[in-house]
DNA sequence: CGCAATATTGACCACTCTCAATGAGGGTGG
DNA sequence: CCACCCTCATTGAGAGTGGTCAATATTGCG
């Protein structure tokens, strides 16, 4: 691999006009010329709000989606109305490689919130990784990331009670928000009961249960969507031996 | 893109001397120089045997691993002995995706039975992805077919109930094998029921009781690990409205 | 202000887990 | 070759987590 003249790593955030290039930049080393190439072709989106659809079951793939600001649920809808939520994605975060395998997405994505989305189009920047090689590793790593997090996601659903699962779902917010330099334990949940619930495989009443459970045991307050987490340890110690999976997994590091 | 001179799909399978390449190429069109060089970098694995391991949670990723022939299981090992059983793999299969995030392995993986499995130095078929734009693109599809399956068994898992779960899962199975040229409907479980009920989030009693109950009620017929299948259609009709779904992940496709 | 959607809380019940015992194979060594 | 053991599979009985149904707040929005 020819050495190329590099940006340092903690350049990199200010060379990065937006999130969608720090999510795909942050961990690599591009000279200025492939990031500024890499900016022109990300699209920066209007703001959306709650109910707008990013893309549809079955919509052929043009563009993988950054959030920049707010949050996204995709979700896999049934012939009865149903649906199966398959994530929540906060700013920074990647959607739509699911639909790469075919060139068509295999689920849908709408807007939580009043959110403002970018919009990389999918054959412009897999040409540019023909011509940067790190960035096409970079691509490679978050479908990868992507792959880990499912099966952290799996042995959630498959081995876990209502409990620990709901509390690995709110140290994953807690997590994520951190990263992104928001509080780790004091944030509104854009998402609503049903909606956590279908995502951890629960029902609604048993999520309200929990938060209620959660609340008099002193490991948070919550009211409505406004949630204070009071003792991250002891959701942590809710998860039980598997938890170092679930931290590496990006469902539920600790501080 | 430079034209280059392919070779047709037909024959891809012949030009392929085993199945590692056909895993890489098939969907894809390679001039016989590339197909050379790629079978150049493929080990031919020695036959390994039931508890032989691939790799183990941590190691550093050097192989991308192709099942040959015999089947191989992934699982998260927990501390205190227990496991989560992630994938099982079957001819043709490739293991070791979740590595490329870190370059670390994730998880383990153990042969099930009598097994050859080819080895893909991870860096140096990245490297000559650098040079294949095609094969670069088929890297990133498998990964991302990756995610669209495990979305289907996040599914299974969240909303499925235990008969609906089997019932995939001997679908997802007999698809598999079809697509290899075995029988759909003959097939010996290389893995323990204890690995089967692990895998799908169940007891290993219930996975018993529902063999059972499937043979009563003549959907399949069953004796310690040799299963035969009698009523595909039956079957499907047990995973209900997200039929459709789990079928595109890959979990359950009709033939 | 009032309707609709969302959340909470309670009572009941069912699916599946756990515990326990029995049975069937498969391998090893006498 | 058989006896033994150990693992795996099957089957039954009881218990518990979490789902379903239903009623009642609470909130948001037109």
């Amino acid at each position: 691999m020819p050495e190329r003249k590099v940006i340092p790593l903690d350049q990199i955030k200010v060379a990065c006009k937006n999130c969608s290039l720090a999510t795909l930049c942050l961990p690599i080393g591009l000279t200025p010329e492939d990031v500024d190439r890499l900016d022109q072709i990300v699209k920066r989106g209007r703001p959306m709000h709650r109910g707008d659809q990013l893309f549809a079951t079955g919509d052929p793939l043009h563009n993988l989606f950054v959030v920049k600001t707010g949050s996204v649920k995709t979700y896999c809808p049934s012939t009865d109305g149903g649906e199966q939520v398959l994530g929540f994605h906060l700013p920074g975060e990647l959607i739509g490689l699911e639909a790469i395998q075919d060139g068509f997405h295999h689920c849908a994505a709408k807007v939580l919130e009043t959110s403002a989305i970018c919009e990389i189009p999918f054959d412009r920047l897999e040409e540019l990784g023909t011509r940067i090689p790190s960035l096409q590793h970079q691509l490679l790593r978050l479908l990868s990331k992507e792959i880990g997090h499912d099966s952290g996601m799996l042995l959630l659903l498959g081995k876990k009670s209502a409990e620990e699962r709901l509390a690995a779902f709110l140290l994953s917010l807690s997590t994520r928000y951190r990263q992104r330099g928001l509080s780790p334990t004091d944030f509104f949940l854009s998402m609503s009961r049903h909606e956590i619930g279908n995502y951890l495989g629960l029902a609604v009443e048993t999520v309200s249960r929990l938060f209620t459970r959660f609340q008099e045991e002193g490991l948070l307050e919550v009211s409505r969507k406004h949630v204070q987490l009071r003792d991250l340890d002891g959701l942590h110690e809710l998860l039980g031996e598997h938890e170092p999976y679930l931290r590496q997994a990006g469902i539920a590091m600790r501080s």
